[in-house]
RNA sequence: GCCGAAGUGGUGAAAUUGGUAUACACGAAGGACUUAAAAUCCUUUGGAGUUAAUCCUCCGUGCGGGUUCGAGUCCCGCCUUCGGCACCA
C-alpha cells in the first residue's frame, strides 16, 4: 500500500506548475475572457491569515474550473504594500518600511505558493513600486486638472497617537481605526477629492452591476441620498448685527410639511452661529462649557446616553419661524451633527422622536400638526392628515411637502433640495509610507502640478519616520527633496509633503493587472477593452463600503476622461464570511486563538487545508475553525488516494446506479461552484467517494471525479492523474459534462402522508399514471391501517414529490 | 438606538426554495483487527414513551399566533446572538 505523502507531492507539483504556462492569461486570446479577482493582501508582518485563504481558495476553484471550461482566465495577485503598520514598525525599530515590506512579501509569496493557487504570477504588482505609483500619481494629476482635487482648510480628525489626519471613515468610536489612539478635532489644510460630484452616478449605476443585495444596500446607505428642503430662519438678537440684512440660519429637513409644528431649533455645538453671536448670548460661558463637554465625549458615550439628550439654550437669541413668524428658542445640542446637512435643524417634537425626547426634558411645547398618532405618548412619524397648519390643513404628508416647498420658493425662504450623507474624500496624510502627492507649492503660482514627464515623484529615503512637531509629514525635513524650482515660473518652490492614503493604490489596481509593465500609459486601452470589467470580485465585507466606493469613483472618473472602456469596474462582487477562532471569537493575537496557515499546511497538507476551508460552512457566513473538522477532511483525502491507487478496471464497468450518482454529482459541482456553495459541493463528492469505496469504481468514472475535484485539491488530483498514465496535466482536460437523462431515477420512492404525517412510502416508475399511483397508494397496508374507517376527503399527488391523503 | 445577517442534534452544518427535517462531516458509544495501542473498517447515535422486537406512538427547526392538504421555508407579533454604523433630521 503506497503512502499518501502529501508534502512531497505538493512540492513536486508546485515546482512543475511554476515552470508551465498553465496559469498564464493571454491578452486578446480568441477564447472568451474571464477575469476573476480577490482583494490583494496587505503584506503585514503577521503573515497570511486563514481568512485570506477562504477567499483565495474559493476563487482559485472558480478560476481553475473556468479554464477547464475553455476560458482565457485572468486570476492575478499583487501587494497593497503601502500602509501604516509598516510605518509604525519603522518608527519603533528604524527599519525602512520598504525593507520590512519586501520581507513580508517574500513570506506571503512563499505561503501563497505553498497552497497551490493558480495565480498568474507574471502579472504581480506592488503599489509601493515607483513604476506602479507613477500612475497613482498620474490619476491624481488628472483629478487636479479636472478640479476634482482641491485643498481646503477644514476640521479634520486628528489622531493624537499617530499624529496624522484621518478621514471620518477611518475613525472608529472616536479612536483611530489603525492605532486606537484618541482622536481630536484640529484644523488643517487638506487635499480633498470631490467624490460627491459622483454621488448620483455611484448610486444609480448600482443597477448595472451584480453585487450581493446587502452590498448594494451598504453602498447606497453610505451615499445616503435624501430628498427634502432647505429652509431659512431669521435670527433675532437683542441688538441687530452690523450685517445689513440680518442673519438667516439655513436648515435642511426632509419634512418641510411639519414646519407649523416647529417649536424650537437646535444647532450643532460646533455651529458658526455661536461664535458669530457670542456677545449676544447671555449665557455664553455656560454654552462654552457645554461645547467643551461635548468635545470630551466619545462617540461611545454619546450612543450609550442615547435616551438622555443634553443641550443648552442660547439665551438672548431667538429664531423666527418663516411660516408662523413665531419666535422660537435656539439650543446647542450634540445630537445635531455639524457634518450633516447644514449643522442645524428645526425641531418638530410632535413628529420626530429625538426632538420629542429633548422637548420633554426641557419642557418645550409639543404641537401636533399631523393626525394619526398620540403625541401625548410619543412622536408620530407616520402619514396622516395635516392639522393646525393653516394652508396645509387637510392635506396628506406628500401633498403638504409639495405645497410647503412651493410656498417657500415663492417667498425665497427655502427651496427643494437633496442631501447626501457622502462627503468629500480627505486625501491627505501626514505620513511617510505612501505615494507623494505630485504637487509643487509656489509662492507666486500657487499649487502647480508636477509635469507628467517628471513622474513618478519618488518617495525619498529617510532616517526618522516620525511626523514633525507641527504635524507635517516626515518628508518636510528632507530639504533637498522639498526645495525645487517651480515648473511654471522657475522660482523657489516647495514640494507638497503630504502623501496619499492607503486607499489610493487599491482604487485602480485591477486595471494594472491587465498591463502591469506598461510605461507609457497606466494600461493599454485595447487590453483594457479586452479584460475590463472584472467579471467576479470577492473580498471581505469590511471593504464593501469604503474601498468599493472609492474604486468605483476613480473608475468612473477614468471612464469620463476616456482612459477605461466601462463605467463600472466590477461586474460582480461577493463577500466571504469571517473565519473565527476555535472559541468562536474573532481571531486575534491577544486572544491567542490565531490559526497559522503554515502549521496547517505542514501538518495536514495544502489540499486538506483548501478542502477543509471550503467544507467548513457556507461561504458567506462566519464560521469557527475546527481542528477536528480538518482531521475529517484529511481522512477523505487519504481515502481518495487509496481508491486512486487501487483501481480495478474490471470492477463495476457499467453500473447504472454509479453512473447516475456520478452525473448527479457533476451537475451539482458544476452549478454550485458558480454560486460558491462549496460546502455542499464537497459533501456531494464525499458521498460519491463513499460509494466508490463501498462498491468499487472503474477508471473512467474515477477520472471524471478527479477532474471535478481537481480545482479543490489540485496536487492530489494531478498526482493520481499522472499515476493513471497521463502525460499532460489534468488542468488541460475538459470539464466533464453530465447527461440530464441519466440523472433521473427509474423508480422514485415517494412518501405517503395521511393528514400531513408520513405513514408509508411507495416506489413509482416513470410510466405509471396518476390513477395507478393512487390505487397503489390506497392499497398500501400501512396507509389502509391509518385511514381505517374514515372517509378520504382529498387525495393530493405532487408529481415525483409526495402524496398526501386527507381524511 | 438604527441597518444588515442569522437562530435546526453533543458540534460544524444539509434540506432541490412550500413537499420524507437532521444529508455530509466531527464527536461519542459498542464491535472487528491487534499481545496492546494508534490507524483502519463495521454498527448505533434528536428527545420522550412503549415493546419480545431495530414493531409502534407522540413531541421536535429560538418563542407565540396565523395561512395551507402540507411550514425550517410564507405572513403577523416577540426574544436572543453576531456583524456594521454616521443620533442622518
Amino acid at each position: 500500500m503506497e503512502q499518501y505523502n502529501q508534502k512531497e507531492i505538493e512540492a513536486k507539483w508546485q515546482k512543475n506548475w511554476e515552470k508551465s504556462d498553465l496559469n498564464k492569461a493571454e491578452d486578446f486570446s480568441k477564447k472568451s475572457k474571464y477575469y476573476c479577482m480577490i482583494e490583494f493582501p496587505y503584506p503585514s508582518g503577521e503573515g497570511l491569515h486563514v481568512g485570506h485563504c477562504r477567499s483565495y481558495t474559493a476563487l482559485d476553484i472558480l478560476a481553475r474550473k473556468k479554464r477547464m471550461e475553455g476560458n482565457n482566465v485572468l486570476f492575478p495577485i499583487g501587494w497593497d504594500a503601502f500602509g501604516l503598520p509598516a510605518e509604525n514598525y519603522a518608527i519603533k525599530t528604524g527599519q525602512h518600511p520598504k525593507v520590512t515590506t519586501e520581507k513580508n512579501v517574500v513570506t506571503f509569496t512563499r505561503q501563497l505558493k505553498s497552497l497551490g493557487y493558480s495565480f498568474d504570477w507574471s502579472r504581480e504588482i506592488n503599489t509601493s513600486d515607483p513604476n506602479y505609483y507613477k500612475w497613482t500619481q498620474w490619476i491624481f494629476l488628472k483629478l487636479f486638472e479636472k478640479n476634482l482635487a482641491y485643498k481646503t482648510k477644514m476640521d479634520i480628525n486628528w489622531c493624537t497617537k499617530c499624529n496624522v489626519g484621518l478621514a471620518n471613515e477611518e475613525v472608529v468610536n472616536d479612536k483611530c481605526e489603525r492605532c486606537g489612539g484618541d482622536v481630536v478635532r484640529r484644523e488643517r489644510e487638506q487635499w480633498m477629492l470631490k467624490i460627491t460630484a459622483y454621488a448620483d452616478r455611484l448610486l444609480e449605476d448600482l443597477d448595472k452591476v451584480n453585487y450581493l443585495e446587502k452590498i448594494k444596500k451598504q453602498q447606497s446607505d453610505w451615499i445616503g441620498k435624501s430628498h427634502g428642503a432647505q429652509v431659512v430662519f431669521k435670527i433675532i438678537s437683542k441688538t441687530e448685527l452690523v450685517e445689513d440684512k440680518g442673519y438667516y440660519l439655513p436648515v435642511y429637513t426632509t419634512r418641510p410639511d411639519t414646519l407649523f409644528g416647529c417649536t424650537y431649533m437646535v444647532v450643532a455645538p460646533e455651529h458658526e452661529l455661536i461664535q458669530k453671536f457670542a456677545d449676544q448670548i447671555d449665557n455664553y460661558d455656560e454654552v462654552l462649557d457645554y461645547i467643551e463637554l461635548t468635545k470630551k465625549k466619545t462617540e461611545l458615550e454619546r450612543t450609550n446616553l442615547e435616551k438622555v439628550k443634553t443641550g443648552v439654550e442660547l439665551h438672548g437669541l431667538k429664531a423666527s419661524n418663516p411660516v408662523t413668524k413665531e419666535e422660537v428658542p435656539i439650543f446647542a445640542a450634540d445630537y445635531v451633527l455639524s457634518t450633516y446637512g447644514t449643522g442645524a435643524i428645526m425641531a418638530v417634537p410632535g413628529h420626530d422622536q429625538r426632538d420629542y425626547d429633548f422637548a420633554k426634558k426641557y419642557n418645550l411645547p409639543i404641537r401636533e400638526v399631523i393626525s394619526g398618532g398620540n403625541i401625548k405618548k410619543e412622536a408620530w412619524t407616520g402619514d396622516g392628515v395635516l392639522v393646525n397648519s393653516d394652508f396645509l390643513n387637510d392635506l396628506n404628508v406628500q401633498q403638504a411637502i409639495d405645497k410647503m416647498i412651493d410656498w417657500l420658493e415663492e417667498r425665497e425662504l427655502g427651496f427643494k433640495t437633496t442631501n447626501y450623507h457622502l462627503r468629500d474624500w480627505v486625501f491627505s496624510r501626514q505620513r511617510y509610507w505612501g505615494e507623494p502627492i505630485p504637487i509643487i507649492i509656489c509662492p507666486e503660482c500657487g499649487y502647480v502640478p508636477v509635469p507628467e514627464k517628471d513622474l513618478p515623484v519618488i518617495l525619498p529615503d529617510i532616517k526618522n519616520y516620525r511626523t514633525t512637531e507641527t504635524g507635517d509629514s516626515p518628508l518636510a525635513k528632507v530639504e533637498d527633496w522639498v526645495n525645487v524650482a517651480c515648473p511654471k515660473c522657475g522660482g523657489d518652490a516647495k514640494r507638497e509633503t503630504d502623501t496619499m492614503p492607503n486607499w489610493a493604490g487599491s482604487s485602480w489596481y485591477f486595471l494594472r493587472y491587465v498591463d502591469p509593465k506598461n510605461d507609457k500609459v497606466l494600461a493599454d486601452f485595447k487590453k483594457l477593452k479586452y479584460w475590463i470589467p472584472v467579471d467576479w470580485y470577492n473580498g471581505g465585507m469590511e471593504h464593501t463600503t469604503l474601498h468599493l466606493l472609492y474604486s468605483r469613483f476613480w473608475h468612473k472618473f477614468l471612464f469620463d476622461i476616456k482612459v477605461v472602456p466601462t463605467p463600472e469596474p466590477y461586474a460582480k462582487r461577493t463577500s466571504h464570511g469571517m473565519i473565527l477562532g476555535e472559541d468562536n471569537e474573532k481571531m486575534s493575537k491577544s486572544r491567542g486563538n490565531v490559526i497559522n496557515p503554515d502549521d496547517v499546511v505542514n501538518h495536514y497538507g495544502a489540499d486538506t487545508f483548501r478542502v477543509y476551508e471550503m467544507f467548513m460552512g457556507p461561504f458567506d457566513q462566519a464560521t469557527p475553525w475546527s481542528t477536528q473538522g480538518v482531521v475529517g477532511v484529511s481522512r477523505f483525502m487519504e481515502k481518495i488516494w487509496q481508491i486512486g491507487n487501487n483501481l480495478d478496471d474490471k470492477k463495476r464497468t457499467n453500473d447504472d446506479d454509479l453512473i447516475r450518482l456520478m452525473n448527479k454529482t457533476v451537475k451539482q459541482v458544476t452549478e454550485q461552484i458558480e454560486t460558491l456553495d462549496l460546502n455542499t459541493c464537497v459533501s456531494a463528492m464525499m458521498i460519491l467517494v463513499n460509494k466508490f469505496q463501498n462498491e468499487g469504481c472503474n477508471k473512467e468514472i474515477f477520472e471524471d471525479f478527479l477532474k471535478i475535484f481537481s480545482p479543490f485539491a489540485p496536487h492530489l488530483c494531478e498526482e493520481i492523474w499522472q499515476k493513471l498514465g497521463h502525460k499532460k496535466s489534468i488542468f488541460l482536460e475538459k470539464w466533464p459534462k453530465y447527461d440530464i437523462k441519466l440523472i433521473k431515477d427509474e423508480a422514485i420512492e415517494i412518501p405517503i402522508q395521511v393528514n400531513g404525517k408520513v405513514r408509508s412510502k411507495i416506489f413509482v416508475t416513470q410510466d405509471m399514471s396518476e390513477e395507478e399511483i393512487k390505487k397503489t397508494a390506497l392499497s398500501d397496508e400501512k396507509v389502509k391501517k391509518n385511514i381505517g374507517e374514515n372517509e378520504v376527503k382529498k387525495f393530493i399527488y405532487v408529481k415525483d414529490k409526495i402524496i398526501n391523503i386527507v381524511i
